[in-house]
DNA sequence: ATTTCGCACTCTATACCAGAGAGCGCTGAA
DNA sequence: TTCAGCGCTCTCTGGTATAGAGTGCGAAAT
């Protein structure tokens, strides 16, 4: 064992080497051998050193050897070192700026927007990008709306966050006439707007008790429709929180050219769940986070990294965007794609929205 | 050759045989020769005999070989005949009817009745389900409503259909009040509810300068902020009239194993365009289509088939869905699937909407 | 002490070959 | 008309040989 490998703290050079090596390995794909590493890294030394220099990574953890004789690959470990301390990353070219920029224009509408922002990143980086949409757990009511519909049927409009619009049908035992509704949501409006939908949903019963003496019967089955349109909202989960795009291009990665492989990534997509919760992780840290294969704890992802930053608006926080793509990914490039990309977005809700 | 391919009509044994070996393919998958076949028909016929009869089958046109000595495998041709004549659709069991019933339940809003219908095709059938949304070419205005929010902007929602919500925000010059926006849709909806919404895209301006002298300035401004609304919706793209559930199903299909292939199929998805046009071909053609193989046109679909089936309400036809897999597909099942989910989703729009 | 060279060794990928198995077409007999 | 037999074709499988890439280690060179 040479000293580098004892004193527990990898030489320049050695660094120097394994970083060579991890690029020359996110350039091909194929394991790197000495010979090669000899060649193309700019330090004159000799295969057989280089050897030597390998092997001390390797008892590092930060390469691994896919079988006696194949040329090295990194390992998570060396990845993470890779991503955390070695890697430079590089400007975008005021080309992609722009085509960024242009995407993520403000004649966009909040979903649109949403959607353009995940395909661009998937367009840009040829990887899959996926948007997290913001939680809606701090939802302030900002209006609220009944429209007549034929048959004993009610529309329910709910402008929520100075954004976001729902509507639900309700069926009522008898029809409604369009003053009615009128009435029914201009009181509504009168009480709630502003406050927490939660509140307007706990609260609702209880009003229409305290204000039943004064109330027109008609006015009371208004507000029980009230209280049914939000029962339902209550019901609702909201399964589409996450906006992917572009899994396909996945499948041109040499990586992951296994179909078994491939169905597995794209029913974690489908579920959701896993790359929720791998999302929400990065949300409290500020700022570009990677996920680099198996560290995530989903082993689906065994192949993949995870590059990822919060969107804000006003300091604010609101959702997670982010690229999956294989761990021999082109870091330098996909890292400040996905952070300009944030900070665009951020800054076109806030003067969209 | 026999009398058979002669008399340019087969005989009901060749059919009959036909019929068996296309049930035994549909099954295993694996092209099948005359040994299985003389085994499994109830017929008992000697392999050199089947022989004979698939001999004319493939001068026919409706039989292949892959090669010299593998078995025979159904043609796009000899799926035709078999789903046309020789097919014998099964009832589905209760239970069966009984799930779609429920996953089709009254409850669901419109958006949603349409993302169940395609997901339950695709989870019963083990297959790809799709959803050919209503176009929406005859819009009739319904109601339409201006919410102020923060910083100059209107929301505007428009009801149409007596289903559908449309909503977008726009920006204003100056900030409007409640009343004023109250007062301004209260005077567009007298005019134009009820009328196509194309109708009232092409009139707003005309009804503006009519009604020049009588209005407030005010008024003027907001009926200005209509037609900016209307403009906006007018050069909104319908680009997701389309809804694809388990794609991933189509990765279990031995047919479609290779990447290559999956990765077409995927992005012809994605764009929508082919599959649109295809299902539009069987939106004037009423009940239950199949479409086989290349006969389609589009040489994604190379080995695979399209059962489709309008859904109408009221006897209008709304939109067509349908299910995607492979041309080796248990057509007798999946036919009365598409059926009856077609009619299961009719009756529950005209319930519901 | 570090670097390098040379050599033996390991593992993969590829091509090639042989044998087995499945299936076909054809012919002639029942 | 049916069917058994025969020769032929094609695929699939497993085994073997070979080339190539790369390692590890000891000895020589710097």
């Amino acid at each position: 064992m040479t000293k580098a490998a004892n004193s527990s703290q990898l030489s320049e050079r050695s660094l120097y080497l394994f970083k060579a090596l991890v690029e020359h390995f996110i350039q091909d794909g194929a394991p790197v051998g000495s010979r090669t590493l000899s060649r193309d890294s700019s330090l004159n030394l000799s295969p057989a050193t280089i050897r030597n220099v390998m092997a001390d990574l390797e008892d590092f953890g930060l390469l691994n050897s896919p079988h006696t004789s194949a040329g090295r690959v990194p390992t998570a470990k060396g990845y993470r070192l890779f991503v955390d301390s070695l890697l430079r990353v590089k400007d975008l070219n005021s080309l992609e700026v722009e085509k960024i920029a242009k995407e993520l224009g403000p004649e966009n509408d909040f979903k649109s927007l949403m959607h353009r922002t995940s395909s661009m990143l998937s367009d840009i980086t040829q990887l899959a990008g996926v948007v997290m949409l913001p939680k809606n757990e701090k939802s302030t009511l900002q209006h609220m709306e009944f429209v007549a519909l034929s048959g004993n049927r009610v529309l329910v409009i709910l402008v929520v966050n100075d954004r976001e619009v729902q509507n639900r049908i309700i069926h009522t035992s008898r029809a409604y006439s369009t003053s009615e509704l009128q009435e029914a949501s201009n009181y509504l409006n009168d009480i709630f707007v502003g406050r927490d939908l939660n509140f307007v949903r706990n609260n609702i019963l209880d009003e229409l008790e305290k204000t039943k003496e004064q109330l027109s019967r008609s006015m009371q089955t208004a507000m029980e429709m009230a209280q049914l349109a939000f029962d339902y909202e209550k019901s609702k989960i909201n399964n589409d929180e996450l906006l992917f795009s572009g899994e396909t291009n996945l499948m041109d990665v040499a990586e992951l050219c296994e179909v078994e492989k491939l169905k597995k990534l794209f029913n974690t997509f489908n579920q959701q769940r896993d790359i929720l919760h791998l999302l929400e992780q990065s949300i409290s840290a500020d700022g570009i986070q990677v996920f680099i294969g198996e560290e995530s704890g989903h082993d689906v992802l065994d192949n993949c990294s995870v590059v990822t930053s919060p969107y804000e608006v006003d300091g604010k926080i609101l959702g997670v965007l982010g690229v999956i793509g294989p761990t021999r990914m082109h870091y330098e490039r996909v890292i400040p794609i996905v952070d300009v990309t944030a900070k665009m977005l951020g800054s076109a809700l806030n003067q969209n929205n």
